[in-house]
Parts: C-alpha cells; sequence; structure tokens
DNA sequence: ATTCTTGTTGCATC
DNA sequence: AGATGCAACAAGAA
C-alpha cells in the first residue's frame, strides 16, 4: 500500500516521540525486515537519545537521533508505523520503541517486505542521500524525464513509471492515475513519448504528486470520487469521466488498471 | 482451496 | 554494457 504520501501519513505517526528519549527497544522476533540487527545491537545505539526529526522521501523514511544515529524504515507492501501507549502489542510488530513519556513507536509488517536501517556518523547515511530527486523538486526536469524514457525505449511506460531511480515514491496506484488522468495507455513504448507528451507526462506526474500529499499525506483522508484510486480495484468498476467500464490486465508483471474509452495505444505520438 | 496483493531485488536472457 | 522480464520473498484477505 504505502507509496509517496501514504509514507508521509505513515511518518508523522511517530510525531508524539519527537523529542522522547529512547528507553527500551523491542524486536518481538527475528523478522525478515529487521535483517541482521539485533535487539542488542539497537538499544546500544538508541537507549537515551532522543528523537529529533523526521523525514519521508520516496517510498522511505528516516528517523534522526540524537548522536547522528539514523533509523531508516522502508514499508514494503503491507508496514505501516503507529504510536500505542506502553503496554500496547500490535499484531505482526517487527521493532518497536518504547520512548519517555511512555509511549511506543511500532512499526508493524505482515507481510515482511519492509526494511529497518541502522546508521550512524556525521552527515546522511548513503541510502537516505542516494534517493533520487523528488517529482516535486527542481531537480524533476522534462528533460531528465525524456532521458530516461529514451533510455527504456521498450519498456511499457506504466513498468518505467515504477522505476524508482526516476520516479521516487510512485507506486501501482500513482502510476495507475497518472496515466489516466494524463490519457495514456499503460501499455504504449516509453519510446514513444516526444516533448509534447513527455510534458504532459511530467505536468500530470506532479499534480497527482501533489494531490496525493495534500489528501493522504495530510489525514489519509479519502481521495475525491473523481479519482481513479477510488475506482480500481472494484470488480466492474467504471471510469469517473467517460462512465465506461474499466480494464485490468497485466502489465510490466503488475495489475494495471485504465479506461480505454480514453487511455489509447497511439495517443503518446507527437 | 485458490487466487489476489499499492514493492524490491537478483538473476537469466536479450 | 545496458535493458528487459520474471521468479522469489511471506502472509493475510477475498
Amino acid at each position: 500500500m504505502p507509496e509517496l504520501a501514504e509514507v508521509e501519513y505513515f511518518r508523522k505517526r511517530w510525531d508524539p516521540g519527537l523529542g522522547r528519549r529512547v528507553t527500551e527497544v523491542r524486536l518481538p522476533r527475528a523478522t525478515r525486515p529487521t535483517r541482521g540487527l539485533t535487539a542488542a545491537k539497537l538499544h546500544a545505539a538508541l537507549e537515551g537519545r532522543r528523537l529529533r526529526a523526521s523525514f519521508a522521501a520516496a517510498k522511505q523514511m528516516a528517523f534522526r537521533f540524537e548522536g547522528g544515529i539514523w533509523l531508516g524504515i522502508h514499508l514494503g507492501m503491507t508496514g505501516r508505523t503507529e504510536c500505542v501507549g506502553a503496554e500496547g502489542t500490535p499484531p505482526h510488530e517487527a521493532l518497536s520503541l518504547l520512548m519517555s513519556g511512555g509511549r511506543r513507536l511500532v512499526f508493524a509488517d505482515p507481510r515482511q517486505f519492509g526494511r529497518v536501517r541502522l546508521w550512524m556518523g556525521p552527515g546522511e547515511p548513503d541510502w537516505w542521500s542516494a534517493i533520487a530527486p523528488a517529482v516535486l523538486s527542481d531537480a524533476f526536469t522534462e528533460e531528465a524525464v525524456a532521458e530516461f524514457l529514451r533510455r527504456r525505449a521498450r519498456s511499457p511506460i506504466k513498468a518505467v513509471l515504477l522505476m524508482q531511480e526516476r520516479f521516487p515514491g510512485v507506486g501501482n496506484w500513482m502510476a495507475d492515475e497518472v496515466l489516466w488522468r494524463a490519457g495514456f495507455h499503460p501499455r504504449a513504448k516509453a519510446g514513444a513519448f516526444g516533448p509534447v507528451s513527455v510534458r504532459r507526462l511530467h505536468a500530470t506526474l506532479r499534480e497527482v504528486c501533489a494531490d496525493a500529499l495534500r489528501v493522504i499525506g495530510k489525514d489519509w483522508s479519502d481521495p475525491p470520487d473523481g479519482w481513479l484510486f477510488n475506482h480500481r480495484w472494484e470488480d466492474g468498476g467504471v471510469c469517473p469521466r467517460t462512465r465506461a467500464p474499466l480494464r485490468r490486465a497485466e502489465v510490466g508483471g503488475r495489475t494495471a488498471c485504465w479506461s480505454p474509452a480514453r487511455q489509447r495505444l497511439g495517443a503518446e505520438r507527437r
């Protein structure tokens, strides 16, 4: 589930821990997301440290503690964060931090595709600074998109939009939403996008990222009914703009949903 | 019981 | 060398 805006939402769920000290680290079982980390290692690094700041970028979160300690969390497919009382033990807990003041910051991940990282030192960890420039940043230019599409010329555009090295934070639903709003078929070849189509794609990417952060990133409000988001999973779903039936099929190894009435192959020419 | 899944990685192949 | 496609990871939900 967690893409750009959901990650921003989950980042904020640990806000009650800001300024608080870590008093205890709990790793209930050796789960995949924590890999080689142990409770002892985490405790040695974090005990007594105050949580100073948190960041979200792409599909990752970083929590910075006193002393240059960084805790990185990738939510994978089913990860989530929450803040509970000291006694709480949510199901599928992979890691939690008991904080001064008596609250517990929890990372839970039933399907265990998430990832927890620990880093200490001056500056930023590599896994943080290596994240590609945000879609909403000045560095995300039309030329960068055009160049990337040229290199992936034979791949379907849907698959290309899922590549984090250029479209950080875009996941399955956001890619479908972008293509639907912009009127491009998910199977259109990336190489077929000329300057006019690239411009349209670039603008729509920015629009969807901004909308998602405003609605879902803020407080997980329900997206407006006019978004594809609300219709893409229901069987017999209907395009909110044309009222024509939506189609679903696998594209680039993932389920894609589109509106045949307004997303035709060939529209990406020029 | 079977099939589905909003992510990423590593490997085989082109 | 770089691009492309796909299985694998794991477990809950429908």
